[in-house]
RNA sequence: GCCGGAGUGGCGGAAUUGGUAGACGCGACGGUCUCAAAAACCGUUGAGGGGUAACUCUCGUGCCGGUUCGAGUCCGGCCUUCGGUACCA
């Protein structure tokens, strides 16, 4: 038993003097801990902030542009700072830290930055709640936040930090509307808009989520959004729609695809223009969308939206009344009712005809909710044989349902539900007989030839609506003069201050347009008396660039430079909550695509690779302050040390599907951190022993080789499993007899280099007892040996009828012959053998036996 | 309704993709140390049955069926649950 304690000296003097007095960014979430005699426990507090100090003040995580070696660039969705870092927060923030550590031991140069997303309601709310001004309320969370996340003893490039509501920074968010409005990607236009009544403010499409009634809320307070007509700034990201659906060249989650791909709801089609009968004004025809052109002969009636622009003008003087009614109750009724599928559909008849471009038909003109305004055309043509809404729609107000596609069971009876299948065309003059697809095909070009529509592809997505009536913003640098119009605000005046106002209570109009002194402004043009627009940017507009400013973040000639872009840019892996699926991240990848149509960065996509990680709930549920269920996490890392709760949540199970915060099984992880302390506290009589040296050389390697793979992928949970099992097999060596010194040393190398991603305070320190240079994060990962991790035995499992009945040792790479004999020879096999007729063996190399008898 | 993901011990979760189900951790139980407790360490721990014993048998991955020598894994049909989406013409 060659093994002894020793003393290792505690703290180098060298190290010591690095420590400042005041101990660095440690901050008040650390208590004063008393000076730790427990043999059993590593003194984590003593730790963590002497190392965070050094770290620090060594500016070890700093990237530099000028680093010869590969660039990696790590990023991880920015926070908003509403004031307190809680375990959410760890959650998202500690793999990508692991993720950025392990790229920097493979040698690259790697960029993991942390800013701020300073801007938005939160600030204004608790401006409006408790009187604070929203800039020192959202810096002084700013300041708080990222002390927590020092003591998170995270590897962030601080020197880039940027904060979305610096002047420094909205300038160029503000520089960056200016190029989209020059470039025509932005216009002004009057739309119905989503409002919420408890914001205050209008909302992109993007940003009404539907809520467990079916009703659409808005995604930050979750009241129901009504409809308003309102001019608003709109950026153009339908010019995109197609090339947003191709991700051939990212690779981002499934999930996410198929979400921004729905979302984007491309539809191939025909539009077809139904001539009115009597054409009124600058309309003399309705134009539609739709997918089965082939059924056009079955049209019976055609429906408007009530909000379509032509209802007012084709309504009969006979169903004016009827028709106003039912627009007025509409909009009374707007979303709220609107959003239920399983109503009975209403409608009235305007009194108006068109006229069938086949047949020449007269199909009234009717207007029901059913339809959409923000869809398409805004109008559809009925067919009630062939759409089940339209049958709906039929049925109630008895319009004709003649059959126009004959599927295979079609019997030439009337129907009693919508036919959509497949089949053959009937009753549709020239196109008898075509199957759906021909139809479709045969009778869009018929219709281009007659000037009466053609093929046609329809979207879903509408533009971003990027205006807000809020304060806490960056101001839409425009100018609205009487004579020149609305002007970009030149971007030698850039940024457009948001100025300190006193009062915020929302009133649907800006704070800002109370403000005299900010609204009046000579036009840029003519110099005359001008205004100045008063609402503020989307804060989605704020992160929709904000990467770009990472490698470049004190530029003040650009957003970012040519080279630095070039160098740094695409992201090549980016984290964060799946819950931006269709909006910060199909915002981002719109805004590329324009940045880099307008010149300004070379790059298609934003990010290269996507992980998006689980939600951390507290018993089930989601955390959130409303629930008063939010876990803070700085009374486990005082306890405990921040290493611990590190391995807390990589452990909990795989990333992507979150976890819930159970803080049991917490200490179970500062137990191993404490027993990898003990084993490092393990000094053998220096011998060789090659027996030990070769089992002890094979666990390592295979230990490395699992935890290689698995950090690869964010497998951290197994990762770790794979070193805890090293670190059992390991403590029992001692045991066994002789321990040969060198392989137990490189043995434990390995495992604190494993380990430094995962827990980078305790790694430091025990690198540094153990002998080794400052500082374990700037090692190389260690690499494994394939001749050591293939086994030399393995274990062949015997089975009677698929029944396990023996396992074996035995030498690798036996042949089915000898697999047999070997297996044949047990006990307890020859017992289940015995008596039975032998019909077949089945073999699987260095695995099983089976033995099929009857 | 439609589109995805997931159902494995008391709990969180493993399982090389068809080959020993339950790795690893938590918890629990028993023990060592202690005046005692905590911590730490050692052992046991899917369920049930048989044996004084070393041992041994049966069942077991949401449910029902199927394919296969062999199924947590593949196929068919359900159930539950979590996301997403919803009159999109």
């Amino acid at each position: 038993m060659g093994l002894r304690i020793i003393d290792v000296p505690r703290t180098t003097a060298r190290t010591r003097d690095l420590v400042g007095p005041g101990g660095g960014p440690g901050r008040s979430a650390m208590t004063t801990s008393t000076p730790n005699t427990d043999p059993h426990r590593y003194d984590h507090a003593a730790i963590e902030k002497k190392w965070q100090s050094r770290w620090a003040a060594d500016r070890l995580y700093e990237a530099r542009d000028d680093d010869p070696r590969e660039p990696y660039y790590l990023l991880t969705m920015f926070p908003y700072p509403s004031g307190d870092l809680h375990i959410g927060h760890w959650f998202a923030m500690v793999p990508p830290d692991v993720a950025a550590r392990y790229q920097r031991m493979l040698g690259k140069n790697v960029l993991f930055p942390m800013g701020f997303d300073a801007f938005g309601l939160p600030a204004e709310n608790a401006a409006i709640r408790e009187g604070a001004r929203p800039h020192a309320w959202t810096y002084a969370n700013i300041e708080r936040m990222r002390g927590q996340l020092h003591t998170m003893g995270s590897s962030f490039d601080w020197s880039r930090e940027i904060i979305t509501a610096d002047p420094e920074y909205y300038r160029w968010t503000q520089w960056f509307f200016v190029q989209l409005l020059k470039h025509d990607l932005a216009y002004r236009a009057m739309a119905p808009a989503n409002w919420c009544p408890s914001c205050q403010t209008v909302l992109a499409n993007e940003q009404v989520v539907r809520g467990e009634d079916g009703l659409g809320r808005c995604e930050r307070c979750e009241t129901v959004v009504e409809t308003r007509d309102l001019e608003q700034w709109f950026f153009r990201i339908t010019k995109y729609a197609e090339e947003l659906l191709d991700f051939s060249s990212i690779e981002w989650p499934e999930r996410i695809r198929t979400m921004q791909t729905n979302w984007i709801g491309r539809s191939e089609g025909a539009e077809i223009r139904f001539k009115l009968e009597a054409a009124v004004a600058e309309w003399d025809a309705i134009t539609v969308f739709t997918t089965r052109a082939d059924t056009v002969f079955g049209a019976t009636y055609m429906v408007l939206a009530p909000e379509h622009p032509l209802v007012a003008l084709v309504t009969t003087d006979d169903q004016r009344g009827d028709v106003d009614a039912y627009v007025h109750s509409t909009r009374m009724a707007t979303e709220i009712e609107r959003q239920s599928t399983e109503r009975p559909k209403t409608g009235v008849a305007t009194g108006a005809y068109a006229l069938h471009p086949f047949t020449g038909a007269r199909i009234p003109i009717w207007i029901a909710d059913y339809v959409l305004a923000s869809y398409g055309h805004g109008a559809v043509m009925g067919v009630p044989a062939h759409d089940t809404r339209d049958f709906a729609f039929a049925t109630q107000y008895g319009f004709e349902i003649p059959v126009v596609v004959g599927g295979p069971a079609w019997d030439g009876e009337p129907l009693s539900e919508a036919y959509t299948g497949d089949g053959r065309l009937v009753n549709s003059g020239e196109f008898e007989g075509l199957s759906v697809a021909e139809g479709k095909a045969a009778i869009a070009a018929a219709l281009a030839e007659r000037e009466a529509g053609g093929v046609s592809i329809n979207y879903r997505i509408r533009d971003w609506l990027i205006s807000r009536q809020r304060y806490w913003g960056a101001p839409i640098p425009v100018i609205y003069c009487p004579s020149c119009g609305p002007l970009p605000v030149p971007e030698d005046q850039l940024p457009v201050l948001l100025p300190e106002v006193a009062e915020f209570l929302p009133t649907g109009e800006s704070p800002l347009a109370l403000n005299a002194e900010f609204v009046n402004v000579p036009c840029p043009q003519c110099g005359e008396p001008a205004k100045r627009e008063t609402d503020t940017l989307d804060t989605f507009m704020c992160s929709s660039w904000y990467f770009f400013r990472y490698p470049d973040p004190h530029n003040n000639e650009a957003p970012i430079s040519g080279g630095l872009a070039k160098q740094w840019l695409p992201v090549d892996q980016y984290t964060g909550g799946a819950e931006h699926a269709v909006m910060h991240l199909l915002y981002v990848r719109f805004f590329t695509k324009a940045c880099r149509d307008m010149g300004i960065v070379p790059l298609d996509e934003p990010f290269l690779r996507l992980f998006n990680q689980g939600t951390m709930t507290k018993d089930g549920a989601k955390m959130s302050k409303s629930r008063g269920n939010v876990v803070n996490p700085d009374d486990w890392v005082s306890k405990l040390g921040a290493d611990a709760v590190r391995l807390y949540l990589m452990f909990l199970g795989p990333w992507d599907r979150g976890g819930d915060w159970d803080d049991s099984s917490i200490q179970g992880h500062y137990r191993w951190l404490n027993r990898i302390w003990a084993l490092a506290r393990l000094q053998q009589a220096r011998g060789s022993d090659a027996e030990s040296a070769t089992r002890i050389r094979r666990l390592t390697h295979r230990m490395i080789a699992k935890a290689s793979e698995d950090i690869a992928s964010f497998r951290f949970n197994t990762m770790l499993a794979a070193m805890m099992e090293f670190t059992n097999a390991l403590a029992k060596e001692p045991e066994r007899g002789a321990v040969d010194g060198e392989a137990w040393d490189e043995a434990m190398r390995s495992l604190v280099l494993c380990l430094a991603p995962s827990a980078p305070h305790f790694a430091e320190e025990l690198w540094e007892r153990l002998g080794n240079a400052y500082s374990v994060h700037q090692q190389p990962w260690p690499e494994f040996d394939p001749a050591l991790i293939s086994a030399e035995t393995v274990t062949l499992v015997v089975q009677v009828n698929g029944k396990v009945r023996a396992q074996l040792e035995t030498m690798v790479g036996l042949d089915a012959a000898s697999a047999q004999a070997v297996a044949e020879a047990d006990a307890s096999v020859q017992r289940h053998l015995e008596g039975k007729t032998l019909r077949k063996v089945v073999h699987v190399p260095d695995r099983l036996v089976n033995f099929v008898v009857g």
